[in-house]
Parts: structure tokens; C-alpha cells; sequence
DNA sequence: CTGTTAGCGCGTTCAG
DNA sequence: CTGAACGCGCTAACAG
């Protein structure tokens, strides 16, 4: 395979020009260009940025750190990342940890190793070592989603307890009194701050008799299937389900189906993160609606702001607001 | 940041020493060990992949390049790909393409720049070029998901055709004889041996008066969409349409909603690719389901048999099939 | 606008 | 079982 210097000799230049005209970096005049093109393609030579990054101390590569790539909420912030990386020069490495706080640090490390510029993290918890980890070996950092505590830290993320405040709001509007949130894993902020936002609705709301259960979970299909199942054996049995995330709501869903409950006559059900268009063959679930595709935008715009800027500057707090979408499982005013 | 040098001096060895310690490569004794143990950690060293690439020559990293990641189809490819990559030591890249051709060049050269050890790639086209440019190159490539042709490459896929041409078989056997397909792009393997599974089906099946019409689109919801507002005001109108893949079949579903078209009792739909059970708010589509998972499990183990053995070896095909799922979609026999 | 020199951090090779 | 020397392919720094 043929090096730079293979393609110097080829054009009559020197090696360090070849570079430049490669890299768009420095002067070079038009006839170099001409002959150092000519070389290229002649020796089908591809520039080893191994040997590049080596020497020049960046990779033009950002990573994606997430929980789930299989959950589209993930798959459009990554669209956003990738998009958005890419118009700048970046490419974009992806991993998965599957919420497990191991996986992320051995991922972590291997990205320290493969020296990317920056990273973009779904931490697995709210706790800080992941992003204390990241910015000791300093290297730019942008958490997405979660809030982290303990840790300054660049995050961009949606504003989880006014979405729950506004859907349990609604849910209250229509007259229901026994609402159960079926929700994430305890020391993931996402799923802490959808249970606040619901709790201050209902305290707000100075109702005597609201039976209000909160069931801690996974962010899984399997998990709403199962919190459901438990949520639907008290009494009095909740006449709303509040579901966490869009897996949950879909166990959620599947569960009544088995118990034969209808939704929304029998028990209403709301749900956070929508899915994308291309996805619904009915539109039914009420859910408060991420903005995800401009949550992987914003914040690798501020990553790369970072990355380019050498200053740690401040830290940016970005949060987004949720949209609430009405539709069908939220059911109408009940007696 | 610390390097190898450092280490060994403060563990009293050589750099060598060190590297064959992190690589597990050659011998080191426990003694050596412990110190050389105690060193990186006190110097929070973190070996640079950059260097030891350049120097030994592999990465470590496979690429998977395909064409919407947004798509569960590929989402589920791409687990099963990271998990089996993962687990051989593998990191993977991903990239996007769009179904661009442009855009599936400008990241295989990229790719090669970055001296990835192998390449998945789902073709934007069935041509042969893009194979041909990284085989000149010597790197292993796999492709997945679609045919290409004109070139001896390992492919690992589902057998479209034969799905395609039981999905048909059912719609007949419920009595109807006017089917549109809503097919993706010409040039695309896939979308061709859907089209050509249905028509075997209907050649066959020697009826007088089949009323069989064909389109070709793209693979998304939009493309789907417009492709059943055409099929539908043909006359005769179509009693059976069959969506080439799920957006297309979810795009078919909405176009018939906003018509008033009852499914199935108007109209019977069948598509191709289920969806991931956590996705599935209502199982209603009748599918021939594709083992995405598997496809990209079966792909990766091919291609890092193939990075290991030197040997470029005979060339594999794997053809896996479909499982045609029944659901409400497709409907009772109509009269 | 272009070239020279030097070295990034590692692993291969060969010698003990 | 361990080490010394060298060079992978490129670009930073400086010189012209």
C-alpha cells in the first residue's frame, strides 16, 4: 500500500506537501496540485490517519456513548449526532452499554485509547465517575439525556419533570384520582425526575383520596409488562398508568391487552417519548414527546465548540422542553 | 498524558515488557506483572491505539455501513453485529448512507483511511463498484442484506424471493387476484427479489383475471404513502397490496386511513420485516419476518474468520430464511 | 510557496 | 523470559 512519501517522489515534491494539499492545510501551488492529484489516484494511495492522528494529536471522531440503540429514541438522537458531526468532518463510533455502569467505563476506556476527540454520553447513572473519569484524561465531554450530579459537566437533555408535571396534569383534568407511574431504574435521573414531575402535580392538586403508586422498574417492555401487572392487582386499582418511557408503555399496553382491560375505557394510560412517524401504524398513546433528533444536535455543537475551542469555558445546562402529544389512550373526562 | 516509556521506567522494565503485558502477547513474569500493574495505575496510563495500529498493523474495529439506521431492521443487524464483534474484541463504526451511493463511497474511503480491519456493508446498489474498490484495497469485506452483482463476495441475506413468493401464495389461497406491490428502488436487490417472489407466485398460480400491478419507490413511509393513493385509484381497484418493507407498509396503513379504506376488510396488507416486539403497540401487520439479528451474528463471525485466516478462502452465501408471520392485516378469504 | 529535520508511541525483529 | 534498535506513516516546527 502506497504512503505519502511514494506519492512525493511520484508528483516531485516533498512528503510534507503532499500533506498539505491533502489536509487543505498551508499554501500549495496549482501545478503541485495538479501533479500531486495525478499521484494519488496513479498509486490508488489512501492516507493512513492512524499515522495522521499519531502526529497531529486528533481523530476527527466523536463518540456516541448510549443505553439502547435499539430504542428509536436513541436511534433519532444518534441521526441528530451524526448529521450534525458529520457537516463538521467528524465521523461518529457508537456504543451500547445496555445501561450497565461496566460496560460504559470498559467502553470509556477504549475510547480514551483510540484517542477520539470527544465524547457524548448517556451515563447508565446519575453518578459522576463516568464524566469525572472522561475529564481527567481530559478529553471534551457532553452528557445527553440524564442529569449527572456532583460533576460540572456540559449536558443537554429534556426537561423530564415538567413533561410528567403536564401529563399528570392532564391526567387529573380528566378526572382521574388514582394514578400509578410505572418508571425506570432509581439512580437514573430520567426516571427519578418523571416520578417528581408527576408527585408535584398531584400535590399541587390538594386532592384528598388519590391513591398514587409509584413502581420503580426497568426501561424495558418486559419491566411495564410486569410493573402492570403488579399495578393493576391493588386496590383501588389505579384508573391511569403513567408510563416512563415508550418501552414501558408497550408492555404496559400488552399487559391489559392479556388481562383484558381496555384502554383507555377501562384504565387510561400516557406515556413519555414519542415514536417517529415512520414507526406508528396507529396513532393511540398521549405522550409527552422528546425533542430527540435536536438533542443530538445541540449537543455535539457544543462538543465540538469544546473540542475546537482548547478553553474549558463554562458549562452549558440545556434543556428542552417536552411537547405533550394528546391522542387516544388518554381517554376522555371520566364520571 | 503517559506512554509506554513511562511506565516501564517506573515499573524498572522495558517498554517492550510493558506491551507484552497490555497484549498478553509473549512472556512476562508475575513479578513483573505486579509492578507493571502498580505503574499504570499510579500514571493512569492508557495505552494509544493510534501508535500500536500503525505499528502492528490492525485495529480492531469492523465498520457495518448501512442505510438507515433509524430503520429497527437495521438497528437489530446492528446489535447483533456489536455483540459478536464485542465479544471477539471488536469495536464497530457505524455509518449511514441514506441509500446514497455518494455518501456509501465517501465513507468506505474514510474507512479505509482509518485502517478498520474489516467492512459489513448493506449496498446502496446492487453494482458492483463499491466491493470492487475495497477488495482492491485488501480489506475484507461481508456484505449483508442484499445481493451484488458481478463480483465473488461473502454475502449473508434473507431469502426475499422465496418470502416474497409466500406472502403472495397466502393472499391467493384467501381468494384475491388483483395484488399491488409497493416496492423500494430499482437497483436494489432486495426490492427486485420481492417484486420477483410475488410474480413467480402469481405466473403459478395460472389465474385468468389476476390484475397484478407493480411500483417501485423507496424504502420509507412517504414513498409507501403515495404509492397506495396510485395503487388505489386504479381500477379494478386492488383487493390485496403487499409493502416491500415496514415503513413502506406503514406508509400504506396511513394512505388508507386517510382514504377510508378498512383494513383488512376493504383492502388486506402484508409487508416485509416485522418489528421488534418492543415496538409492536398492536400485532396487527401479517409479515414475512427476516432473523435481522442472526444476519448480523452470521456476517460478523464470516468476516472475522476471514480477517483471522490470511487466506482469502472460498467465498460463503448464506441465504437464511423468512418465517411469514399471520396476523389481522392479511385478512379472512374474501368471496 | 516549499523543503528539512525530527519525533509522535508503539511493536517487530533479533539478540541475549 | 527480557531487552535494544529500529521504523511504521505522518505532520509540527522551523528554515528558506
Amino acid at each position: 500500500m502506497a504512503n505519502i512519501r511514494d506519492v512525493a517522489k511520484r508528483a516531485g515534491v516533498a512528503p510534507i506537501t503532499v500533506s498539505r494539499y491533502i489536509n487543505n492545510s498551508g499554501y500549495c501551488s496549482l501545478e503541485a496540485r495538479v501533479r500531486i492529484k495525478a499521484a494519488i489516484a496513479e498509486l490508488e494511495y489512501i492516507p493512513n490517519r492512524l499515522a495522521s492522528g499519531l502526529r497531529s494529536k486528533h481523530t476527527n471522531t466523536l463518540a456516541l456513548v448510549l443505553t439502547d440503540i435499539t430504542n428509536p429514541f436513541f436511534t433519532t438522537i444518534a441521526r441528530g449526532v451524526e448529521d450534525t458531526a458529520s457537516d463538521a468532518g467528524y465521523t461518529v463510533v457508537f456504543c451500547n452499554t445496555d445501561e450497565s455502569v461496566s460496560e460504559e467505563q470498559k467502553y470509556l476506556h477504549m475510547l480514551l485509547e483510540q484517542r477520539v476527540d470527544g465524547i457524548l454520553l448517556v451515563p447508565a447513572l446519575s453518578t459522576s465517575d463516568s464524566v469525572t473519569f472522561i475529564q481527567a484524561h481530559h478529553t471534551p465531554i457532553v452528557v445527553i439525556d440524564r442529569r449527572v450530579s456532583g460533576v460540572k459537566v456540559d449536558v443537554v437533555r429534556c426537561d423530564s419533570e415538567m413533561g410528567a408535571y403536564e401529563l399528570t396534569r392532564l391526567l387529573l383534568s380528566l378526572g382521574h384520582r388514582h394514578i400509578s407511574i410505572l418508571s425506570g431504574p432509581m439512580g437514573v435521573s430520567t426516571a427519578e425526575d418523571r416520578v417528581a414531575g408527576c408527585e408535584r402535580a398531584l400535590s399541587e392538586a390538594d386532592i384528598e383520596d388519590h391513591g398514587w403508586q409509584k413502581y420503580y422498574g426497568l426501561f424495558t417492555q418486559q419491566s411495564g409488562y410486569e410493573m402492570t401487572l403488579q399495578a393493576l392487582s391493588n386496590s383501588p386499582k389505579p384508573t391511569a398508568l403513567f408510563a416512563a418511557n415508550n418501552f414501558i408503555a408497550i408492555g404496559a399496553l400488552k399487559a391489559m391487552q392479556d388481562l383484558g382491560v381496555r384502554v383507555p375505557e377501562d384504565v387510561a394510560l400516557v406515556g413519555f417519548d414519542d415514536l417517529p412517524p415512520a414507526l406508528i401504524t396507529f396513532p393511540f398513546l398521549t405522550v409527552a414527546a422528546q425533542p430527540a433528533y435536536e438533542m443530538g444536535r445541540k449537543a455535539t455543537r457544543i462538543l465540538i465548540a469544546k473540542i475546537s475551542a482548547e478553553t474549558t469555558g463554562e458549562f452549558h445546562e440545556v434543556v428542552l422542553p417536552a411537547e405533550i402529544v394528546v391522542r387516544r389512550s388518554s381517554g376522555q373526562v371520566i364520571g
